[in-house]
RNA sequence: GGGGGCGUAGUUCAGUUGGUUAGAACGCCGGCCUGUCACGCCGGAGGCCGCGGGUUCGAGUCCCGUCGCUCCCGCCA
């Protein structure tokens, strides 16, 4: 083997035992401190990072020394030398030692870099953008790309361990104008025609187990025409996962396995509960008013529409009578609240729809506030109970629709989180969402639709209500949250082709049109399709839960702005004429100036 | 598509009721310094106040428009 030209140790693992080793480290220049007959340089590479020094009596060595500037890449060589006395630096791995430089290396120069490398502050987000090679250099983005690395790599060894094998699905597809929007590709060879780049491999999938494969995954892109978020991107990755002759409880608890090994094996967070937290749909949106609970604090919702119904306050008892329910939750350590503050929490709960919010402060043996007039002392005195509410707590209420109560008193609950710092950002909720409805009403297009997707095999009990009741048809459907966040979502598909008919002709697409869209699966389900299932964890979401990182963009190496550009590539961009001829495009107007600053 | 926040030095920010020469810290450049690790000390350079228009004797500051970044709603089966 030949020898390295640059290096021979790594900048992160020379310690106290390899004092006297001559060695080579290569590397940028971090932190320079010149006391003019003795220079410290702090030079880092991906591992980590080892103070070298320069001494005068190396002159050449030396002159080259004091010219050297942060990013420059350099080579060194020299002797390992243990740090004198009281001169350690507790704060480095490296800390006992320094490298004494008898050789130095300029491999190249670097200008004055936009923002510090060296410097956790924040900058502003284009500019990170534009430079994306330095920002990766910091090191809490190198932190998040490695960590994510070996995030990736233990689910390719678990599901490899258990037989699975990892299968590529096609970037280049067909559209399937259902659901969200496709990124759209010109097909040269067919005029007119287009390819779509996939929303998720999820016929695919399905395919690979009518073909036999029993067990495969993908660590896969899925990519959607939306608005951004700060937890979706035009592209996402997700581990897409599927099994044959399987069950839900099968899935359920190899994710279970295979999470509860991500999150003890490769960070220091705790698991709140082992084995996961399982929750039906209907007692999650009873107990925490949505369907990704954050079951790190309590909060609880509480239904009081019955005693409502009878109360003199016409908001509370004409919600009720109207179909409507009122729900609340008592909230500590609120102390006194100004009208400025109630106005506030009135306004969280408007944004979701809400018409107005109740609120009570608990006295000593009373209920206090705008509303505690409308309400006997009975009635007081029940709601406290209710509530086992104490001296100086609020409860607050909404009274609406269901949907609109849910969704308030959720967004009331999750302000709290962050006001009152109730939730452990140590401690991870993993928790599996079950039994969630097949279908449900659209309003607007007063229609039914699937809650998930249109493949979602019912729970075999509820067979018979598809032609009675649909909409209370449960679907074998599961969901994994994490802290609130939605991680993974997942089905026991459909397999028998007169199902699925059943199913399409419910959300009214015809038997053409589903031959037309759907064509591939049906007909693959004429030959013995096996039953099967699976799941599709988000893989950006999960590292940006198990890393305490607010936006998606921080765990992907190469994210676009919210405006969707690639502000390093400069994506998109015109393309030439003659491009567009070999694709039989002509465009209605000019393409605009890339946008600018100026 | 809608709403909120932001845009001032290379970077992060401050900038009073509109008022003379737009500041700080870090970075950068130069000088001094042999045990620093956010090294220290001295000195210096660096500004189309995003862009365009308007009000005004006078605009970083007020108004209108526009561009960009960002957060949220819609949207995302």
């Amino acid at each position: 083997m030949h020898d390295n030209p640059y290096r021979t140790h790594k900048a992160g693992e020379l310690r106290a035992e390899n004092v006297g080793e001559e060695v080579r480290l290569a590397g940028w220049v971090g932190r320079r401190r010149d006391h003019g007959g003795l220079i410290f340089i702090d030079l880092r590479d991906r591992w980590g990072i080892t103070q070298v020094t320069f001494d005068p009596e190396q002159q050449d060595i030396f002159s080259t020394a004091e010219q050297l500037r942060p990013e420059w890449s350099i080579s060194v060589a020299g002797e390992v030398v243990r740090r004198p006395e009281g001169n350690e630096n507790p704060d480095l791995p490296t800390g006992e030692i320094e490298v004494q430089v008898t050789d130095l290396q300029v491999l190249s120069t670097s200008e004055t870099p936009p923002f510090e490398i060296g410097r956790e502050r924040p900058v502003d987000e284009l500019l990170r953008l534009k430079h994306r090679y330095l920002d990766l250099r910091r090191p809490r983005m190198r932190d998040n790309i490695i960590f994510r690395h070996r995030v990736v790599k233990h689910i390719r060894d678990y599901l490899s361990a258990r037989d699975f094998i990892e299968i590529e699905t096609p970037l280049l597809t067909a559209s399937t104008p259902e659901g969200a929007r496709d990124y759209l590709v010109p097909s040269r060879l067919y005029p007119s025609q287009f390819y779509a780049l996939p929303q998720s491999p999820q016929q695919f999938k399905q395919l690979l187990m009518v073909a036999g494969f029993e067990r495969y995954f993908q660590i896969a892109r899925a990519l959607r025409d939306e608005d951004q978020r700060g937890d979706r991107q035009p592209e996402h990755t997700q581990l897409d996962l599927e099994m044959s002759y399987t069950t839900q409880e099968e899935v359920l608890s190899l994710i279970e396995g295979l999470y509860t090994e991500i999150v003890e094996g490769l960070t220091e967070k705790k698991l709140q509960s082992k084995p996961f937290t399982h929750l039906t749909y209907a007692e999650s949106m009873e107990r925490f008013g949505t369907d990704k609970p954050d079951l790190r604090f309590g909060l609880e919702l509480k239904d009081i529409s019955e005693m409502a119904q009878a109360s003199d306050f016409k908001v509370f008892s004409g919600a009720v009578e109207s179909g409507g329910s009122v729900r609340g939750i008592r909230v500590s350590g609120l102390g006194d609240l100004s009208r400025r503050e109630t106005d506030a929490l009135t306004d969280i709960a408007k944004d979701a729809g809400a018409r107005g919010l109740a609120f009570f402060q608990v006295t000593e043996d009373s209920l206090s506030g705008p509303i505690a007039k409308f309400f006997s002392s009975e009635e007081q005195n029940s709601l406290r109970e209710k509530f086992d509410a104490q001296p100086g707590d609020y409860l607050f209420f909404v009274a609406d629709k269901d949907p609109v109560v849910f969704e308030s008193l959720n967004r009331l609950r999750l302000h709290f989180r962050d006001s009152l710092a109730l939730a452990d950002k140590d401690t991870l909720a993993l928790c599996w969402v079950t039994d969630f409805p097949l279908f449900e009403w659209n309003e607007d297009e007063e229609r039914i639709e699937p809650m998930h997707h249109m493949f979602t095999m019912p729970r075999e009990e509820d067979l018979p209500l598809l032609y009675t009741e649909p909409l209370k048809v449960i679907g074998q459907l599961y969901d994994l949250v994490a802290n609130g966040t939605e991680l993974a979502s997942g089905s026991i598909r459909i397999h028998r082709p007169e199902l699925q008919q059943k199913v399409f002709s419910l959300i009214g697409i015809s038997p053409e049109e589903a031959e037309r869209r759907f064509g591939a699966i049906l007909q693959a389900f004429r030959y013995g399709a096996p039953p099967h299932g699976g799941i599709a964890p988000g893989i950006d979401r999960l590292i940006m839960v198990l890393r305490d990182e607010p936006n998606i963009r921080e765990v992907m190496a190469f994210p676009k702005t919210q405006a969707a550009r690639d502000e390093m590539m400069d994506a998109p961009g015109p393309v030439t004429e003659d491009q567009l001829k070999e694709l039989h495009i002509s465009l209605r107007r000019a393409p605009k100036d890339n946008p600018g600053n100026s």
